[in-house]
DNA sequence: CTCCTCTGCGTAATCGTTTAAGTGATACAT
DNA sequence: ATGTATCACTTAAACGATTACGCAGAGGAG
């Protein structure tokens, strides 16, 4: 490949001087700057990574972390989409995207160290077991690190609002008539907290009591256990009339118990999903549910961490919330009063 | 960071020698090697790839190409499925993956020049324009590249059996009694054009003649175009009684419009469709589909990639066909005869 | 005792860049 | 004439690792 000697040769100046010109340092002459840079054009001269990495401690890498042991890697859609946001962004900046993983070579390490290894500038946390020592440990490094749906102290944070979409939600719900509603929530992470607590200040607002066999855990992105969950609430002596389902995803098993069960929604039960994938939309009935902006808490959270990588001084702990928009569909019905 | 240097220093050794003890030299005695390795633990070592990549022009990192300006980056989801197959067998290996794409820095340019400027390995490609002069470029330079779904000379490359998927899912329906076939397939792509190949070739099998406009060119992965089709279809005079749709996210618009023209699946029209996501096994009523193994196709490719680097005479031209599975359901029912 | 072969380690160059410090030339002010 | 500032470059070290080569000492063969 041809590199800076290979200019400087052919240009009769030092190496010293065609790096310069090429970054555009002040002190080469117009003159010669330019020729530098035909040349460099000419030959197809591309920096080196690897070597301007080493000598600059800068990357213009970031890594990603990313774990789900649950629910099978990338081809969730909810981090694939996220995953895209970060993507998009960390290219428009000029920064790669590293996963970052517990391997490097043949060996077993911890997250920290394989960033470090890799040399990334810094990190998004997007999906994690945020209790995982290894985590933590990265979290409390000296890298610059932005957290997707999650809070650490002194660390940026990118949240998707829960709380006001459930609000949104219920109080939907509620227009249309619903006094009658059970929740299926995920596994209990601060993403489930932040819902149930928008659940149940909304139902308190339209003062809705919800009895405590109709709040369930279920499990997110499984239409499996709502369909169990589903149909165990219709089989309940008091039926509710709408419920509240995880996720889009996991709402396809509560359709198929609703259906089993010879009902029909909306006219017999109305349900209500939450994130707003597409596939919400191109089912029928359209269902309702809160679409997360999730490309862009991708996008703003490779923003926060750039900054912070690039201007370390100038940030200031923030926390940003990516506020989605509600999708009503005709998943809920009127109630009717019979 | 504590680097080889300080492990040399606190050792009285070279750092020649602690660089040959860390990576398993044989000339070095193995007593200082034992204390070498103690150091270096103790003090948490952890090599800096970008020094190693600078000396030894190996970087260990494999770039992955996927363009897909239609339909929406990562979120795609056989692309996020191929590409977790190759993110986990590339982490076996040792290996990081960078996404190419055409900016480096502020500047746009090829993907091969991105990918040198990164020093990937080599690169897979896995999705993408193959007639786009820049990816040919890639193609015919002298990085390892492997190609899935489409076939370069003297390259190695992965592909789905989309043939023999074709040829089953006909017989499948065949056997059901189905004589009446309409198919909607994808863009023309390479892809397109096997399994119109696979399509044909087990119709004439069964004696099944197909007329013309029956085989409507649609959009992957767009149920909207499909649901269009689908109701241009059924309005037809004479009715098919199976349609096979370009794949089983788009079925979904598929549906709509036969239960929107107030037919009954699988009693009143048949469907199939190809690529055995999740969700086809989840609705009701379970779609007919073949599942390729879309994961495999992503771990196969870098395994090959990956051989291709590290033994790079040994590898002949390989093109490694991946077989899926017939996954049918209950969208396929029995003709009856009336 | 000399010669040779191993063994185990050190020396130093090198990968491609960046960058602090130095240098020589010219210009300008004093 | 002398000092000083500016410009446009060059020199050389450094980033952290790898590796060809060299070399001293031990041990064995002759």
């Amino acid at each position: 490949m041809v590199s800076i000697k290979d200019i400087a040769k052919r240009c009769g100046v030092s190496t010293a001087t065609v790096s310069k010109a090429l970054n555009g340092q002040p002190d080469i002459g117009e003159e010669t700057r330019e020729r530098i840079l035909h040349l460099a054009d000419e030959l197809g001269y591309m920096a080196n990574a690897t070597a301007r990495a080493l000598k600059t401690n800068r990357s213009y890498n970031v890594g990603v972390l990313f774990v789900d042991p649950m629910h099978g890697g990338l081809a969730h859609e909810f981090f694939s989409t996220v995953l895209d946001g970060i993507r998009s962004e960390a290219e428009k900046h000029g920064y790669d995207i590293t996963f970052i993983n517990r391997n490097v070579g043949s060996r077993q390490t911890s997250y920290l160290q394989h960033c470090r290894y890799r040399g990334v500038d810094g990190v998004v946390i997007a999906s994690a077991d945020f209790n995982d020592p290894m985590v933590t440990e990265l979290v409390q490094s000296d890298l610059p690190v932005v957290t997707i749906d999650h809070i650490f102290n002194n660390r940026i944070s990118v949240m998707s609002d829960n709380m006001q979409g459930m609000e949104e939600l219920v109080r939907y719900a509620a227009s249309k008539g619903h006094r009658k509603i059970a929740i299926i929530h995920g596994e209990l992470t601060g993403v489930t907290q932040n819902r149930l607590t928008g659940f149940h200040r909304a139902c308190e607002e339209f003062g809705i009591t919800v009895p405590e066999e109709w709040i369930r855990e279920g499990v997110f992105h499984d239409p499996a256990s709502c369909q169990r969950i589903t149909k165990e609430l219709l089989a309940m002596p008091e039926r509710p009339t709408c419920i509240f389902f995880p996720d889009d995803y996991s709402w396809i098993g509560g359709y198929n118990a609703i259906r089993d069960a010879g009902l029909k929604v909306p006219q017999d039960i109305s349900a209500v999903g939450y994130d707003g994938i597409p596939l919400s939309r191109i089912m029928s009935p359209v269902l309702t549910t809160w679409r997360q902006d999730t490309e862009k808490l991708g996008t703003i959270a490779a923003d926060r961490l750039i900054e912070q990588i690039e201007h370390p001084r100038t940030v200031i702990l923030d926390r940003e919330i990516v506020t989605g928009s509600l999708q009503s569909g005709g998943t809920v019905g009127e109630i009717q009063t019979r």
